[in-house]
RNA sequence: GCGGACGUGGUGGAACCGGUAGACACACGGGACUUAAAAUCCCGAGGCUUAACCGCCGUGCGGGUUCGAGUCCCGCCGUCCGCACCA
């Protein structure tokens, strides 16, 4: 009888059907209760509701999927929840497009989304999903916003921002992108505003020690927070200003360096167009003025700042050497000196810094090397175009000379820490940071409300917390553009909840980073009357997988990584748990070839993959357009985006092939840390695997031994080893989901359905029961990967169970080792045979053996083997 | 410029802790089944040499350590990513 195809789209129907009737994708209500083991919080960073699910996300959430059904399978209590980061610019955008409410089209994209995810078959826990426009979630955050104002940890201040002029809103630096909004793509211009802040740095120490904990997180994410966080040590030294150069009230001049120990080198001074002295300096100076003004103007965009050629001008201040009284140096203002790291101010070592070197080159400005460099010569090494910022030697260094870079350093601090300038210390050791307060403050509707009122006798006042949540109105107009809360007619009129007199709320609202700071504690419990539950958080936190895009390496990891301990300190503990995620996975992600032509003006025009056609192979590989034959020229292969129209539709992909099969691709071949690239052969093989799985299965429940059969007492050789392949890629397979190297977990599936397949058609004694044995595990082993296929191969089975609810099979140790090996014999490391003997053979007889083999004969030509090295179960060389 | 990762057949990739390089899959070639095709099944395949065996070469390039190197060390080359006036 000939087997049917499997139709995967239509089982996948009716097996999505049965889950839900079972209320099989439940975690169980807050502290789980599905089973008893372990706790696993397996979570993937959920989408932003754009409107349809596309192949990254088919790709990351397959990929948690899997890792949470086989937890489950092993007997971990499992939490596998699914949201959405609902706030934000697309949806206002929509809303002017279309004329629709941002909620109406974001509740909208919800439902069409969580349909698509549904119909991927993943087991996730529908009963704890939130979306963060929702006033049920953002009414908590505006409660948490309230402590952190009150622990100081959120506070206001008027600071340049980047302010992006396509979205008309402020950008955090960790959002400015190459000068460039990182959403809307325009250039960022450089703005004085007054805005809310989070005090991020103050977790600055903590947030980079704490890197080293996190063994379970890729090391480049870790590297790159490090980076970003940017900790550097070095010292702050007073300068005095001489006497009747400096303006009045300026007596001396504060520098932060890291490099004491060049201090010798130094040869002018810089400080930024706005410190203090800058400012004093120029009031007197109207050529100085206008160099100001004309840096101000310099640095409206980042992109300029970047480019800019050092500039600087003399002010004709002079200072005064903290370790020379009579050395005193020229004090410039410089356009490449910024007036928010460190003080504002520097001195600068031309020899040691390149800045410092192209500045002091055009401004003629004295250099004198103060490090040698490991085996250079004292005596011609010289500086010309190129600073050397290594360590050394000193020299030209008067009483650091011949210390190294270090002991100089140390030198210089401790000499200048007891140094006095009017009664205090010339010198103090400082740790400085990169890092800047994230700023939460955006001029838009669609986002949570900043719960504060401003009252013009009581300043900014928090809304009571009976009055949470502050709500969105309704009725806001998205016609022009700007601000919607700025420009409604009553929304933003108040009283005072302090003396009662009018005021106007606060119109800006949080950056949506914020939202998706602590979604991840709010899934442990999301109908909680407080914003986060603490015995269920207690239970189910840290998330210990997490899986997402290497893009959110700093912006939202290290936010989280903030808010968690802000809030925890702030009156949301969660037991003493300062990490929310432990073990952290980035995965790769979806490309495709590209295929376009040139239209007139020389500018690419892109075609969707199914507009192509293509003809021979290998590098006579060519594409012509579907209709008419025209050529199209083959692109780069690069991640899916609409504006290359390289995408491919995960709907299509499940109507025709079934969601398995795209999940099976999506795990296949790339690991899943790389880019995985999309081709229509890929998906097709996928696809046929799935049919020869049903055969397969189909073929072997005709053959196979009865359900609950006990074990025959003997084995075939063929039964034997058919056991033996099948119990080893059980624990094969196991480890590698466990690792989440899910590509090497395939292709051992792949093998064992070979040796599966050749052993259908043998006979023996015990064949019959190591049949169904082998099938039982492969479908269990596929349950994860290809769920609705495993249910119906179970079915077929003879089973009336769900394989989903079945323990992880338990690989026999016994069938793990084999009775004989085959090890290598190699004369002088070149391979010359192979010999296949008991796994029990002792060195000696292995070496026996291996020189008895005529290859090794013929290798050794008559030399007498000098030594003989044998590895146990692995290689034999014969040295000679 | 600084920091990091990577480099294996025609392609994606595998190779635990230094121990048979190329598992598995794609593409390709040959065969079976078929009137034919599709589907399916079987076989082949790193390169050079050879009728075949044998042999030689082979994990970006050049050196080194080792009985033995894709794996470790040093120096190059290339690709990708992150950061970038941070004093």
């Amino acid at each position: 009888m000939a087997t049917e195809r499997y139709n995967a789209p239509q089982r996948e129907k009716h097996w999505q059907a049965v889950w839900e009737t079972a209320r099989k994708n439940q975690s169980g209500p807050d502290t789980g209760t599905e089973n008893q083991g372990p706790k696993c919080y397996v979570l993937e960073m959920f989408p932003y509701p754009s409107g349809r699910i596309h192949m990254g996300h088919v790709r990351n959430y397959t990929m948690g999927d899997v890792f949470a059904r086989y937890k489950k399978a092993r007997g971990f209590n499992v939490l596998h929840p699914m949201g959405w980061d609902a706030f934000g610019m697309p949806a206002e955008n929509a809303a002017i497009e279309r004329n629709t409410h941002p909620g109406t089209w974001t509740y909208a994209n919800i439902d069409a989304m969580k349909a698509q995810l549904k119909s991927l078959g993943f087991a996730l826990d529908w009963d704890r999903e939130l979306a963060t426009c929702s006033p049920d979630y953002y009414r908590h955050q505006q409660k948490l916003f309230l402590d952190l104002l009150e622990k100081g940890l959120a506070y206001r201040k008027s600071a340049k921002v980047n302010w992006d002029p396509v979205d008309m809103t402020v950008l955090a630096n960790e959002q400015v992108i190459d000068g460039r909004g990182w959403r809307s793509g325009a250039l960022v211009e450089q703005r004085e505003l007054t805005q809310w802040f989070f005090k991020i740095t103050h977790y600055a120490e903590e947030l980079l020690e704490a890197l080293a904990t996190l063994d379970k997180w890729p090391e480049k994410v870790r590297l790159m927070q490090a980076n970003w966080i940017g900790r550097s040590d070095g010292l702050l030294v007073r300068w005095s200003l001489q006497n009747g150069t400096a303006p009045e009230g300026h007596k001396e001049l504060q520098v932060y360096t890291t490099r004491p120990d060049t201090l010798f080198g130094a040869s002018f001074m810089a400080v930024a167009s706005d410190h203090p002295l800058a400012k004093a300096a120029a009031e007197k100076n109207p050529q100085l003025q206008a160099f100001c003004e004309e840096c101000r103007r310099l640095g409206t965009s980042v992109a300029d700042l970047e480019t800019a050629e050092k500039k600087g001008f003399d002010t004709g201040i002079r200072a005064v050497h903290p370790l020379d009284a009579d050395w005193t140096l020229p004090v410039y203002v410089a356009n490449f000196v910024l007036m928010d790291y460190g003080t504002g101010a520097i001195f600068a070592c031309p020899s040691g810094d390149q800045r410092d070197l192209d500045f002091a080159r055009k401004y003629d400005l004295p250099v004198v090397p103060v490090i040698l460099p490991p085996g250079a010569d004292k005596d011609s090494f010289e500086i010309t175009n190129e600073a050397y910022d290594g360590d050394g030697t000193m020299i030209n260094s008067r009483f650091l000379d011949g210390l190294d870079t270090n002991a100089a350093f140390e030198e210089v601090a401790s000499r200048l820490e007891k140094a006095k300038l009017d009664g205090k210390p010339v010198g103090e050791r400082k740790v400085n940071f990169r890092l800047r307060d994230w700023g939460i403050s955006r001029q838009r509707y669609w986002g949570c409300p900043i719960p504060i009122i401003h009252c013009e006798t009581c300043g900014a006042m928090p809304v009571p917390e009976k009055d949470l949540p502050v709500k969105l109105p309704e009725d806001a107009s998205f016609d022009k553009p700007g601000n919607p809360l700025e420009r409604h007619p009553t929304w933003k009129n108040v009283d005072c909840p302090k003396c009662g007199k009018p005021a106007r709320r606060e119109t800006d609202t949080m950056d949506t980073f914020v939202d998706s700071s602590w979604y991840y504690a709010r899934f442990t419990n999301p109908k909680a009357g407080v914003p986060i539950d603490k015995d269920a958080a207690a239970y189910w936190l840290p998330v210990d997988q997490y899986i997402g895009g290497i893009e959110h390496a700093i912006l939202h990891l290290l936010y989280s990584r903030f808010f968690f301990r802000a809030i925890s300190d702030s009156g949301h503990p969660v037991k003493n748990l300062r990490e929310p995620f432990a073990a952290l996975f980035t995965q790769g992600m979806v490309t495709h070839e590209t295929y376009f032509q040139h239209d007139a003006e020389k500018k690419r025009v892109w075609f969707e993959p199914d507009k192509v056609r293509f003809e021979g192979d290998g590098k006579d590989r060519k594409a012509v357009t579907i209709d008419g034959g025209q050529p199209i020229e083959i692109g780069d292969i690069v991640k899916m985006s609409k504006s290359k129209k390289n995408v491919v539709d995960p709907d299509d992909i499940i109507a025709h092939y079934g969601a398995d099969c795209a999940r099976w691709f999506m795990l296949s071949d790339s690991p899943p840390e790389r880019d995985v690239q999309w081709t229509d052969e890929g998906i097709a093989a996928a696809g046929r695997f799935i049919q020869r799985i049903w055969r397969l299965i189909d073929d072997a429940a005709d053959k196979a031994a009865p359900v609950g059969e006990k074990p025959p007492s003997t084995f075939s050789p063929e039964a034997e080893a058919l056991r033996r392949a099948t119990h080893k890629a059980l624990d094969q397979v196991g480890r590698n989901i466990e690792g989440l190297r899910f590509n090497v977990a395939v292709a051992q599936l792949y093998e064992l359905s070979n040796a599966f397949s050749g052993a259908l058609s043998k006979s023996g004694d015990g064949l019959a029961w190591t049949i169904r044995e082998t099938a039982e595990i492969i479908v269990q082993m596929l349950a994860p990967m290809m769920p609705h296929l495993a249910e119906e191969c179970w079915a077929r089975l003879g089973y009336n169970t769900l394989v989903s609810k079945q323990p992880w099979p338990c690989a026999d140790p016994g069938l793990l080792v084999d009775d004989t090996v085959t090890v290598a014999v190699q004369v002088n490391g070149k391979r010359r045979d192979e010999l296949t003997i008991a796994a029990s053979a002792s060195n000696e007889e292995v070496e026996a053996a291996a020189l008895n083999l005529d290859s090794v004969q013929r290798a050794l030509d008559g030399r007498k083997p000098k030594k003989v090295i044998v590895v146990p179960k692995r290689i034999v060389n014969v040295v000679g």
